[in-house]
DNA sequence: GCGCCTATGTGCGCTAGCGCACCGACGCGA
DNA sequence: TCGCGTCGGTGCGCTAGCGCACATAGGCGC
């Protein structure tokens, strides 16, 4: 597990290309909203592996993703590992702590290295408290992660490494700009809590049906359709879920 | 999968030896907060099987059980099933209903048969959005489900279908008040995702040791201590949250 | 008390995924 | 350009849990 480290602040100057408007959850908050609490977004480089937060620490920030995709990751007494949900630019990291309890047994993990903005606790919870639209906007977020979870329970339960794979690949690539994806095998392994040569045999099988291509460290995808008609209903479930929950909102 | 019906409401004659105070979100809320709700809290009984919701479902009530014990469930398309995370007495069923989605992808159905309060959709959210106690309780409440999908999936992905029974039994005793309890090994293998002959042998081996007997649609635990060395660490983390979570309220 | 429905027990072949061991080879950094 | 660390490929025996088929038996309703 790497060191848990305080995120890098972004230099004044490298600001240019970055906006909370890449965030979906702060581009939808109202301008009169969103005017209070934008001069305290403070934008910051997460690096791959970094850990936002940790079980039992106590946040003092909420992250809202632009270019970074987070894990939410539970590890098992015995080594163990699994993503219980991920977050890209369509959501918030921390949600523990507007839903009051502030911190929870499960690590949240930068899968992707990039960029995101952080709020202050306090004005975070001020803001939440006059109970206006970012309340809403949250809690409507937090029912799209409830669903995420539930759907990965239900998708190791019943659905084949394979299915799972597409899953997390479509997951993962609706957060990126690009149909490259920088990970390992081994750390989708950890992901999807199977063996690492259980992913190498399933991402063997997608290479050879042509949906994906990869090469030491990078997963391009080919055929998106194709990795959609292999995954299994848990990606279209999840993804329907949250175009209904999030869309209505702009 | 059974009939959606009305739940029966009860007769004020037999009210006697119900109390909206059996649910503990319901006790814990001030007597300010509750006393405007008090009178349109409305004692239903729940029969086993009973859907309180299905998928799409518009949710017209919000469900606070007393004895009846709601289970949250997922039906994938090629009719397998899985729990997502049970509710009792703890509890409220339709957290989407403030959540603001409206609906969820799952179902909620009665796992133990018994009685709940329901409050109407309106009143809920007039009182949810007074942003007082009631909304600081119910998100609490909402993170102690998200705990318990998380570590369902967990639980789904890295241990035995022995250690999972132990979990699901512990869990079912803590909301029930005898260590009595009627359920089917059909129903319980439906709970967990896997064939009833699994069960069936799991439950063998679980009397075997001495930790619980069965006969045709009863369990009864013998052995809390036992049970709780058998399960694995999911019990515990979801336990120990949930009394984080929901004891300092009181 | 009888009959039947439904819950439970059991056996058997099968498969997915595990755990381990070891190899090959890419590509970064010196 | 070389070396080495990390990533990916492969083989093998093993086990948990599946799917199916069928036997047994508890207990409710008549």
């Amino acid at each position: 597990m790497s060191e848990v480290s305080e995120p890098q602040l972004e230099a004044a100057a490298s600001n240019a290309v970055h906006c909370p408007a890449q965030n979906l959850l702060l581009a939808a908050l109202p301008r009169a909203d969103f005017e209070p609490l934008s001069s305290h977004l403070q934008l910051v480089t997460l690096p791959l592996g970094e850990s936002i937060y940790t079980p039992g620490e106590q946040l003092q920030h909420a992250y809202f993703p632009t270019t970074a995709i987070v894990s939410l990751q539970y590890f098992t007494a015995t080594g163990g590992s699994a993503e219980l949900a991920g977050v890209g630019n369509e959501g918030v990291v921390g949600v523990s702590l507007f839903m009051g309890g502030n911190t929870t047994p499960s690590w949240a993990v930068v899968q992707t290295a990039g960029h995101a903005y952080r709020l202050e606790r306090q004005l975070l919870m001020q803001e939440f408290n006059r109970a206006g639209p970012l309340l809403r906007l949250l809690l409507r977020y937090t029912q799209v992660l409830i669903t995420q979870m539930a759907q990965t329970a239900v998708c190791n339960c019943h659905h084949s490494l394979e299915q799972q794979l597409c899953r997390w690949l479509l997951n993962t690539l609706d957060r990126s700009p690009t149909a490259e994806l920088t990970t390992t095998q081994e750390l989708v392994a950890g992901m999807l809590g199977v063996r690492r040569e259980g992913v190498t045999e399933a991402a063997g099988n997608l290479q050879r049906a042509g949906y994906i291509r990869y090469r030491r460290g990078h997963i391009s995808v080919l055929d998106r359709k194709g990795l959609e008609r292999y995954a299994c209903e848990c990606y279209g479930v999840v993804r329907r879920e949250m175009t209904r929950l999030l869309s209505d909102i702009r």
